[in-house]
DNA sequence: ATGATTTCGAACTAGATGTTCGAAAGAGTA
DNA sequence: TACTCTTTCGAACATCTAGTTCGAAATCAT
């Protein structure tokens, strides 16, 4: 029959299955046609609420026919997505570059830098913490984040040779909410702190524990 | 001119401003309406995703005209935002009602109440802790936890006398992201854990800090 | 240059949203 | 019971948005 849905290869080798690409690897045309769709769809996103967008907004905005957004994404939710895993691997590469530079250094450092990051890209980060769209992208921002902790905390608890008390994937869930709870805080609330001392009483709050912190010797 | 709007008054007394009248106090059918409404949500989200669920399937569901919904509710989401308030003022009496009868007992049973809550209504925290919806839901719910936790330490705080290290503010939010992360993950893997063990473990974790638990004597 | 891939544009279907209004039903009160 | 006030009904309606289709034109990689 007469198939005509262009479905774009986007691909760098043979066997590429969900991931969509991130690479720079694609036709230029890809490039420029998603990061203009991301773009616009983050301008947009400044102006007015997410939920009042429409997809002919982003169109408008990008300068891109119907059926050229429809060939990369699903919806505008479906771009949203993309972003958080655009954000969070990013991140993921600082964290990982900055523990290849200083090995056995400061263990609260990655704390800071996902402060530091969230800062640095304030508008994407807004939007996607306050669960814009289904909810899908906080939901994948915030399971990338717990997962990449939980293989930290593993390998540390490997490393010192002690068994955990509380299971890590709980500790791991605990602590990503903990960081996004308190993201969504400091960057909604427009509070003095800058973020290396954010980073430090979080930091502080979640080794050392509430009970040295906020006076109650219990929960 | 013509006007005929039906603004439902839903009013126990002249002054009623936005809270939406919560109450007993209304008109039968108003009632009526309004739980025959939620129920067919609820219903409906656990047979399909929140998104692709129309404002027609709960008219459907719930046996009621069109224009009778719009008398209430904005949207659906306006809905998920109701059940929201009504899930996290329910737990916060609950927990009032617990610490009446229990004045200076464990402090942690508020943790396990909060499971214990989670537990019995699952399907509803489910969809609203996943950000269905616009992600208000999440989000107001996720503010009265932390306002409800802020004020419960501050009143902690000031009973012991001590000045907390760690601003209140913070430590409320990181709490709150620490429980309802650690919800979201019980709830939907599910793992064995009972309810007060997981409260347990998280309130372990949450008073004496990370050091002790994962077996990392650093962050 | 050339063959492959992407983009364009414009049209079109299908379906959901939100409003309108008079008439009917039901609630509350005496 | 009878009376008034409020809510619900139902059916219609205009409007908008999503998502798809296709041939032609543009752009890419080599």
């Amino acid at each position: 029959m007469g198939d005509h849905v262009v479905v774009i290869s986007t691909g760098v080798s043979s066997n590429e299955a969900a991931p969509a690409a991130r690479g720079a690897g694609a036709d230029r045309r890809i490039r420029r046609t998603r990061t203009a769709i991301r773009n616009a769809l983050l301008e947009l996103c400044v102006e007015r609420e997410f939920s009042a967008l429409t997809v002919e907004d982003v169109l408008e905005r990008a300068d891109i026919a119907r059926a050229t957004f429809y060939a990369h994404y699903r919806s505008k939710e479906d771009v949203l997505v993309d972003l958080a895993h655009e954000l969070a691997s990013d991140r993921a590469d600082r964290i990982a570059q900055h523990e290849a530079k200083h090995p056995e250094g400061f263990t609260g450092d990655p704390v800071r830098i996902v402060f530091e990051h969230a800062q640095a890209h304030r508008d994407v980060y807004l939007v996607i913490l306050q669960g814009a769209g289904d909810g899908r992208a906080l939901r994948e921002f915030f399971d990338q984040t717990s997962r990449q902790a939980e293989t930290l905390f593993r390998a540390r608890s490997e490393h010192a040779g002690v068994e955990p008390r509380v299971p890590l994937p709980l500790v791991a869930r605990a602590w990503a909410g903990e960081v996004i709870g308190t993201l969504v805080w400091w960057l909604s609330e427009d509070t003095g702190l800058p973020a290396d001392e954010v980073a430090a009483l979080l930091s502080d709050l979640s080794v050392r524990g509430r009970r040295w912190a906020s006076g109650s010797s219990e929960d």
